[in-house]
DNA sequence: ATAGGGTTAG
């Protein structure tokens, strides 16, 4: 229980800060660090004045080329020394500060200078207005571009960009048309915009409607084909080019590569009159993508010069395929580690399972971005430490980073891992704050949160919005309403799927067999797994044979269900096993119960699930001195049983719960409302059944514990504390017990409430004496 | 000193 309860102290810490937390900590940082350079800056404007006739104009060029060099190097502090040595300084030398300051990514200190600068020019201006644009400002830029005392075309050219950049293609048309005078500039500018929003036809309109464009419109309008995997398109373009340089040949070598044509991306390659780094690597890369691993060795051994990207680029080859030590010893060796690097290989630990490693690599970061943040929270959502991963969400937005869609989506995963409704709804409204609640990948995760946190009508709600729906947006639907137990409304979307005209892929058809298993509804799974292959071309995986196997064992086939495992075309896995296992469970068989769990046994000795669910068959049928060999048997092979915890959130607190649990701050009252609870259980008709409990004790003091189990506490205490009218949401780590769940039809009926608990396995909703499981689960 | 195109990681 201790472990549980540090769990609990744990996520509330989540909620707290998500909540309080101040917003402007980054922003409070960069004034900070800000504030000594101002200092420094209003102090040197006291120099001397007559040594001014004395300093030449010459000398003063030397000194901004001074500056423009640190600035390059990114020694920004040897530029603001050089800059505040000045004896006398031309708007050249703050023009050098702003777009030097810029390039550096310190925002804040060119504005600073910006604002400090006595006589602007057109350039300063128009540096300033690349920074707003730069750092996506669109509404700062605007403002800015508005106050010029007056513009010329670099201006109007910059504005343009800032909306292309940002998606306003409108915006842009607009600044384009007023623009009074445009150069090839412009015109590209208009024509990026067009292939940068996807907007690939008006491009190509565009192109057409006008002559001599330079190679880099060319270039651009390629690129836009080779994104949209048009590969025809753009060698048109590239056979029609009046002259080609190395981009547009890096170009054409990228999409062939990126298309699994290696053999022609390869002979393009050797075609092209220079190769650089971006050439080599595009080949790399492109064997890479391929699986074409040894290939993309001897390319990236043979390369003359290789750059991040390059060895970024192999190393992501090694850990696509899971070879975790090659992937680091490159990482190790390479002289010139860039976040990526470092990102692909936290990735590919957390991929692989090893989440330590991926730990171990985040902690060592001297610099973070948004990527690996959602790297290695995405690695504990998916390895099933939901509380790590929101723990880590929290601590990504105190340290002020971005927060992006991607950290929104794996943060809203582990939300759904842990069924932290609650604060999955905070996250929610956070991302219509942010405007970033629109498309389907951020949709589909809202989609799956809601469903797996038990708000299945939120759920369809989610659904119905997402304008774009993929397919994994149906998938996630009609999987929901399965696991929810609402055949009938998986069944009509997936007849509106059909309808809307999207191909049901084999996730589709796992999530509308399950939906069959889970109603009950043999004979229409039947026809769905037979006929799948003919209307669909889905050839049936194991995970449909055991949806089919969990079917026909629910309804009591079990003969059908064992020789439809005997024909399958593959081997039978330990799900499939398991599936025959809970089958004869409910049906109490435990002879093939005993067979299917001892194969199990073999293929997982580590799933202790399964010890449990056979010690359980073997307590039903009173078979104890089996119980405590089973018991025996998972000590020597090391086997912990998983402890049953159950939790519910209330007011933003998570309150965990498991057997016999003393813990809790209200035990009196909820150990009390128990009581009084099971005098009116009994009256309605409840007996206790204690047929599967997991102790060979004497009945008194198994039905004692049965009465304290998690779930039965969690749902009394959800009682006490949670309005009437409101759906009481329990969660349990393991599959619900009989008696509980025998208990808790009684507990909806009496206090006339609806409870929906989330089991291991799927849901149940609770209500006016019956659950929507049917008993079936 | 300012505006436009190509390679890696999610």
């Amino acid at each position: 229980m201790r472990g549980n309860y540090s769990f609990r102290q744990l996520s509330s810490t989540c909620y707290r800060s998500l909540q309080n937390e101040p917003i402007n900590n980054k922003l409070q940082n960069a004034t900070k660090t800000s504030t000594p350079s101002k200092k420094t800056l209003t102090q040197k404007r006291s120099e001397p004045k007559n040594k001014k006739s004395a300093i030449s104009d010459s000398e003063i060029v030397k000194w901004n080329m001074s500056i423009t060099t640190h600035m390059r190097n990114g020694q920004w502090e040897s530029a603001l020394q050089v800059f505040n040595s000045m004896p006398r300084r031309s708007s050249v030398s703050y023009n050098a500060m702003i777009s030097g300051y810029l390039s550096n990514d310190k925002f804040g200190l060119a504005r600073d200078v910006f604002e400090k600068m006595p006589n602007r020019d057109l350039v300063s201006w128009n540096v300033m207005l690349s920074g707003y644009v730069k750092n996506r400002n669109l509404g700062a830029a605007r403002v800015l571009f508005d106050q010029m005392p007056e513009r010329d075309v670099v201006s109007w050219n910059a504005m343009l960009s800032g909306y292309a950049q940002n998606g306003y293609v409108d915006e842009a048309r607009k600044i384009f048309d007023r623009m009074p005078d445009k150069n090839e500039i412009s015109w590209n500018g208009l024509l990026s915009t067009y292939v940068q929003n996807g907007r690939i036809e008006e491009a190509c309109r565009l192109f057409e409607s006008k002559e001599d464009w330079e190679v880099v419109s060319w270039n651009c309008l390629m690129g836009g084909y080779v994104k949209r995997k048009r590969l025809v398109d753009a060698r048109r373009l590239f056979d029609q080019m009046p002259m080609r340089d190395e981009i547009s040949w890096n170009t054409i070598v990228t999409g062939y590569a990126q298309n699994g044509e290696l053999s022609e991306a390869r002979r393009l390659f050797e075609e092209s009159p220079s190769r650089d780094v971006f050439t080599w690597t595009a080949l790399v890369s492109g064997y890479v993508q391929n699986g074409m691993l040894d290939e993309a060795r001897r390319v990236f051994n043979e390369m003359p010069e290789k750059n991040e990207v390059s060895w970024n680029a192999m190393i992501a080859g090694y850990v696509q395929c899971k070879r975790m030590d090659t992937a680091r010893d490159l990482f190790e060796a390479m002289p010139c580690r860039n976040i990526s690097s470092w990102n692909t290989m936290i990735t590919g630990y957390a991929q692989s399972g090893d989440i330590s490693q991926a730990r171990n690599l985040f902690d060592r970061m001297s610099q973070r971005d948004s990527i690996s943040w959602a790297a290695i929270i995405a690695g504990y959502a998916q390895s099933g430490h939901g509380e790590e991963a929101l723990h880590l969400f929290v601590k990504m937005k105190r340290n002020g980073e971005r927060l992006n869609r991607s950290s929104f989506t794996c943060s809203l995963s582990a939300c759904a891992d842990i069924a932290a409704l609650e604060l999955g709804k905070q996250l929610h409204g956070r991302l219509v704050k942010a405007g970033l609640e629109t498309g389907c990948y951020v949709g589909n995760a809202l989609l799956a949160m809601y469903c797996k946190c038990g708000s299945i009508d939120e759920a369809y709600d989610i659904f119905e919005e997402i304008s774009e729906k993929d397919v994994v947006s149906w998938n996630t639907m009609i999987a929901g309403y399965a696991r929810h137990g609402f055949g009938k409304e998986a069944m009509t979307v997936f007849e509106s799927m059909k309808t809307a005209g999207i191909k049901p892929d084999d996730v589709t058809m796992v999530g509308v067999l399950s939906a069959c298993s889970h109603t009950g509804l043999l004979d229409k799974g039947t026809e769905y797994f037979y006929s799948m292959n003919c209307d669909y071309g889905i050839t049936a995986n194991s995970k449909h044979y055991t949806c089919m196997i969990d079917l026909l064992g629910r309804a009591g086939r079990l003969d059908e269900a064992q020789n439809l495992m005997r024909n399958m075309p593959f081997k039978p896995d330990a799900a499939t096993w398991g599936a025959l296992l809970g089958a004869s469970r409910i049906h109490g068989n435990t002879e093939l119960g005993e067979k299917a769990a001892k194969i199990i046994f073999e293929m997982e000795p580590d799933n202790s699930g399964m010890y449990v669910l056979l010690s359980n068959l073997y307590a039903a049928s009173g078979r104890w001195g089996d119980v405590s060999r089973m018991r025996l048997k998972m000590r020597d092979n090391g086997v912990k049983k998983v402890p049953g915890y159950s939790w519910l959130e209330v007011e933003n607190m998570v309150h965990t719960f498991s057997v016999g649990d003393s813990f809790h701050p209200e035990k009196g009252r909820i150990y009390a409302f128990l009581e009084e609870l099971d005098f009116k259980m009994k009256l309605d008709g409840y007996v206790s059944s204690t047929k599967l409990v997991l102790h060979d004790v004497e009945e008194e003091e198994k039905e004692h514990m049965l009465k304290y189990h998690s779930e039965k506490l969690a749902v009394a205490f959800g009682i006490l504390s949670i309005p009437a009218g409101r759906p009481i949401r329990v969660m349990k780590n393991l599959r619900v017990c009989e008696d509980c769940h025998n208990a808790i039809k009684h507990i909806s009926k009496i206090e006339g409430r609806l409870i929906i608990l989330r089991d291991s396995h799927r849901f149940h909703h609770f209500s006016g004496g019956s659950c929507s499981c049917g008993d079936y689960w």
